[in-house]
RNA sequence: GCGGGCGUAACUCAGUGGUAGAGUCACAGCCUUCCAAGCUGUUGGUCGAGGGUUCGAAUCCCUUCGCCCGCUCCA
């Protein structure tokens, strides 16, 4: 991984935000090579989704629009969306032990024991908030018994904890920490606001409160009336937008995987209610094949279902959330998510119509639902019941940024057998730079025949020349920047106008016809 | 926030109190007919920052900032 950060910055793919003053923690930089990479992923992203997306589990072509919403929205977005409340968590630091729990997963009830017939207390106990809870506090009071001289202790039940949130400071000093046996060693619960703040106008205080937004997808629902009232869009269908996002991470850490300033690519995708089963297994599955498609081939690729205790409050009811995910270097041998697949219900529609006043004005209505009834000759009240209603959602949720380290590391590859001692083997639609042109010498009439391929394959690729220094050297560059072909035009290309294509991976040459040059990226690249 | 480690050239590092160095890269020129060959030259550092001790600090002390690892959180 060093390494792979060391190139990232030696090449110019990635570098730290405002490193001329020292830096800052959690933002990163694409340079010129990091630029075209993540380009090409959002840029496939948008034509394999919204101009050119799969053919459907309804085996019809799936209907699906872009969007581009700001970053600051009414703040309103966000107390309607959860962010506000949900996203701001307590934490609390155990003086002693050091550890740091969530303030209101602290469960704290008060451990009695039976001695001479008298019930004594041994201080207010506190464990973490799980399936385990009542379990591990009897263990704990069981242990404290023991070492203050025996006696049975009082079992409770989940309905005996207070949580730790609730109580006041002064019996807040009175807890027993999890992983300590002193009261006390508990601080005050803190905020950790995740959602970065600013103000619109020039006046700063509450009422010009506005927030960074903390992901894409409310711009995405905030917008759905619009979308439908405008585009003719029917349900089924989607909608995509590329964007920045913004969370203010407790930690920043491993590089850019979990950055403060980050970029979505997201889907909304809307359906009708019955159908929510076969739309998260269509999407789930190939959002996954077209991670593979774009280079990301190896094992280090999977597909996790989460387990139902992981599933975000909107997500418990619905068909599902999976992640796909990718082996980094610093998760190895875990994963680490860069897309989410999420039923989410018709949280995000309901909350959206509750919170902005419009109710079942934000429903949708199902017309091609209603000739169907119509047709089985259904009630017309009924009929309006069925037909209008908030649609659920599958939401493919994916990092730009995770998906462009994904794809750094799987090209990172050692090679002692060449000379730059490392390749970066992209896939040819995802290298930054798709082939370069190389005079062999730099004269004979050689740089000119360079200048000439050179001008034609500028206008549909990023290709570049080299005509300095040695071959060999030049080749390297290329090896490191991952340029999947090079064209090198020698004393032969004077005679017969044909030109050498050395392959990256393979370090093969052909000989090919100066003119099929062009007809030769476009069947490899696309 | 807490604990541990680390900051010297664009990169990799040497330099433990006495004039800041090496290799690589980059750039210019020469040379060069397929994988970082060779020659000449050039750019680039207030030794992360601030303060202190000292005749003198990259080096010792204090503070601070940044990075890495762990805890917590998370896409």
């Amino acid at each position: 991984m060093d390494r792979l950060v060391a190139l990232c910055k030696r090449r110019g793919f990635i570098f730290q935000s405002s490193e001329i003053y020292g830096g800052i923690n959690g933002f990163w930089d694409y340079g010129p090579l990091g630029v075209e990479l993540k380009k090409n992923l959002k840029d496939a992203w948008w034509h394999d989704i919204v101009r050119c997306p799969a053919i459907g589990p309804d085996n019809e072509f799936l209907e699906m629009v872009g969007l581009d919403c700001t970053i600051i929205m009414n703040p309103k977005v966000w107390v309607a969306s959860g962010h506000v409340g949900g996203f701001s968590d307590p934490m609390v630091d155990c003086r002693e032990t050091k550890n740091r729990y969530r303030a209101d997963h602290i469960l704290v009830a008060e451990a009695t024991v039976s001695r001479n017939s008298k019930r004594d207390s041994l201080g207010n106990l506190a464990v973490l908030d799980g399936d385990t809870s009542v379990t591990d506090w009897l263990k704990r009071a069981n242990k404290f018994a023991k070492k203050s001289g025996g006696g049975e202790v009082f079992p409770v039940n989940i309905d005996a904890f207070a949580k730790y949130t609730n109580l006041t400071r002064e019996e807040q000093l009175l807890v027993i920490g999890p992983d300590t046996d002193k009261p006390g060693t508990l601080t005050e619960p803190r905020q950790f606001n995740l959602m970065f703040e600013s103000y619109a106008g020039a006046v700063q205080d509450d009422s010009s409160k506005v927030y960074l937004r903390p992901e894409t997808a409310q711009g995405i629902f905030a917008n759905f009336r619009n979308v439908v009232d405008t585009s003719r869009v029917k349900v089924p269908f989607g909608i995509a937008q590329i964007g920045k996002a913004f969370r203010n991470e407790v930690t920043p850490r491993n590089y850019t995987f979990r950055s403060r300033e980050f970029e979505q690519m997201e889907i909304e995708f809307f359906i009708r209610p019955d159908t929510a089963h076969e739309w998260y297994k269509f999407w789930r599955d190939s959002r996954f094949k077209w991670w593979q498609g774009i280079g990301l081939t190896s094992s280090h690729l999977q597909l996790r279902e989460h387990d139902k205790d992981e599933l975000a409050h909107y997500a418990k009811e619905g068909a599902g959330t999976s992640d796909i995910e990718y082996k980094f270097p610093f998760t190895d041998p875990g994963y680490g998510e860069l897309e989410g697949v999420a039923h989410r219900t018709d949280f995000d529609l309901r909350q959206h119509a509750q919170h902005s006043g419009l109710g079942d004005k934000l429903k949708y209505f199902d017309q091609e639902l209603q000739l169907q009834l119509q047709a089985q000759g259904l009630a017309k009240e009924e009929i309006d019941k069925r037909c209008k209603y908030f649609p659920h959602v599958i939401e493919p949720s994916a990092g730009a940024d995770r998906g462009t380290l994904a794809l750094l590391c799987e090209a990172y590859t050692d090679d002692p057998g060449r000379p730059s001692g490392v390749v970066m083997k992209f896939h040819p639609r995802m290298a930054p730079i798709k082939a370069a042109i190389f005079p062999l010498v730099d004269k004979d009439g050689m740089p000119e025949i360079a200048a000439k391929l050179y001008q034609d394959l500028r206008t549909t690729w990023n290709v570049q020349v080299d005509n300095k220094q040695n071959i060999g050297k030049r080749y390297a560059r290329m090896d490191e920047a991952g340029t999947p072909f090079c064209f090198t035009i020698d004393s032969q290309t004077l005679q017969d106008q044909t030109v050498t294509v050395r392959h990256r991976d393979t370090l093969q040459q052909e000989r090919l016809n100066i003119a099929q040059v062009r007809s030769f990226l476009a069947e490899k690249i696309g």
